[in-house]
DNA sequence: GTCGTCAATGTAAGCGCTTACATTTGCTTT
DNA sequence: AAAGCAAATGTAAGCGCTTACATTGACGAC
């Protein structure tokens, strides 16, 4: 119950027979001291176990080493691995992250956003384009760097959406629709995500349409679904009922293709055999499930890692920050093959 | 470039004919103030858009509504789940969450920690107990309230270490070799997690060496390894070289058991025909790979929540807050059967 | 009508830092 | 040795809030 009172910067300052102000200056920019006072301020700061407020900090300098990160959900390995490669870059530059999850909820995200800006985060950390637009007049005003990650689109503005570090959903989504074409499907359907308040999920959708239009197949059933296994497999089963079995089946992510993959089999169909089905993402069940999936590679460290390096830059200023555009490529494995002639 | 000042609280009491003391109440304690006046400041605050500095408020009132978390690593589904209920659960109190990931390395961890109190936490989160003691002095000295979850000792004096919120690691990884011993198995071996610094792994470790011994069994080969898929699968293909082929392989956790899985599999074992393997953690992908299986379940997401709901009992000083033991229990799936006879 | 009480509000002193500006120190120049 | 100058340090004014304590005023008791 003893509260021995904290020492403070002025106890320091007193200890070591300086002022305070050298003491912030021995924290802050050591260069500016000489050797023989910070090392009597060290001494000091040791002796008393000294710890710096850094609430008292931020207020007085109008920075906190801190950036916020809002994402959808920090439960699944999506996001997790970026997450931590963010927070890792970060912590170089000894900076903390305040993470919010949002469930994908656009009014929750957007008290997020509030809630960390009043926190006096340095950056900020999104995903998505996809947002009331006045939260970006809002950010902008505040003047808070941030950064958009995973999505990617050529024709954004990107000064007037802060950063973008993504990759082209649609495109990726196209080109491997484009090879389950060229395996010789030609009824293809998609599970797809859910692309209200989603631009990701919009964009793979456009994907698959666009490419499905290209080549004339109509009646190519899309049924968009959570970002959960189980009603992935409910989802699945209810597109055989109303749409019949496709020959591949395009899953907007891994998720909905396990899902799908699971379903199938209880269902009695071989895959690839009975049907091909292809997912995105690339996450860590892709390849351990049986038969392992064909499916779209996404870079996560790497966006984990230019967000970082990113908003870092945007922090201090540094000119010509330009938005980033990351490769995503294919993984075959088993899932995909051609259709049964 | 127009840095157009934000609006404070002494803006607000100004338009709204108030002192700054009434305005801070009705944003802190609005029941003392009375609704006309309540009103006319809400007006107000809506009017410049005024949102108050947290900063400010941490370092006047002493307390920041922030919590902290140290977790080795959120890049997996262990931590994951439970960060995401934990994080839920404080947002309902308007907590935020300050994370940080100390990769399994005690010096990090020890830095993360100091950075957060320098903070001004107002609570903290740490996975596991063992710990340099230093840092426990460290925590009660500056009266930082905090939960250790995951891990529950009958013994352990919980008002030393803050309060714990876990389950019998070593109770449990006993219950599922006696479930294997039950089958028949003889010749088993274990594929355990790194123990050094790490009081789960070698929890685990010890309940299978004391369940082994009780049976007498001799030469139960234990096997440290990263917790990572390939890692596990080199180590087992290591393992057979050096001690040969059980007949049932324990493993430390899901993903080691998923690694060996598919390393016994790839060598032409069949799972569970020629040789048992059992999980722990039950994620994910227990159940989706085949064999799924057989492992210990543990309660995620009730970690995260009661975690979550003994911090705030802490920091709002409730009385007779007690340490919480949660229940594992045995998900039997197909990995785990009789031995060849 | 006066006083006491209590709820509502105001006053102002910090909270522990940073930093602009002022002052001192220790050199180099001449 | 005096002058000049830059580097090192000191002084003190905030940063935007909260809150202990003081003040006010309304109302009932006497």
């Amino acid at each position: 119950m003893s509260k021995p009172p904290l020492p403070k910067l002025e106890d320091v300052a007193r200890l070591a027979g300086v002022s305070t102000a050298t003491v912030s200056r021995c924290l802050n920019q050591p260069n500016q001291v000489v050797e023989a006072t910070r090392k009597r301020v060290q001494k000091a700061v040791d002796e008393l176990g000294y710890m710096p407020n850094f609430n008292a900090r931020s207020l007085a300098a109008k920075r906190s080493k801190i950036v916020g990160a809002v994402i959808p959900t920090m439960e699944n390995a999506i996001f997790a691995r970026a997450l931590q490669v963010f927070q890792e870059r970060l912590s170089e530059e000894d900076f903390d992250l305040l993470v919010a999850s949002s469930s994908y909820k656009p009014d929750v995200e957007e008290k997020q956003i509030r809630s960390l800006v009043s926190r006096g985060v340095d950056g900020l950390l999104l995903i998505g384009t996809k947002r009331d637009p006045k939260i970006y007049e809002f950010l902008q005003e505040r003047e808070i760097p941030f950064v958009i990650a995973w999505s990617f689109y050529d024709q954004l503005d990107a000064s007037e959406y802060g950063q973008l570090v993504g990759f082209d959903n649609e495109k990726a989504m196209a080109t491997i629709v484009q090879l389950v074409i060229d395996k010789g499907h030609q009824k293809v359907f998609m599970l797809a995500g859910i692309a209200d308040n989603n631009d990701r999920a919009a964009a793979r959708i456009a994907g698959f349409r666009s490419k499905m239009a290209e080549y004339n197949f109509k009646e190519a059933a899309v049924i968009e679904c959570e970002y959960d296994i189980d009603k992935a497999r409910k989802a699945f089963a209810g597109m055989r009922q109303s749409h019949g079995t496709p020959t591949a089946l395009i899953c907007a992510n891994d998720v909905l293709a396990v899902g799908a993959v699971l379903e199938a089999q209880s269902q009695g169909l071989d895959v690839p055999g009975d049907i091909s089905i292809t997912g995105f993402d690339d996450i860590e069940i892709a390849s351990i499930i049986s038969p392992s999936l064909t499916t779209v590679h996404v870079p996560h460290g790497s966006l984990g890692l230019h967000s970082a390096n990113t908003l870092l830059a945007k922090i201090h200023d540094e000119p010509s920050i330009k938005d980033m555009e990351l490769d995503t490529y294919i993984v075959e494995r088993q899932s995909l093959a051609a259709p049964k002639t």
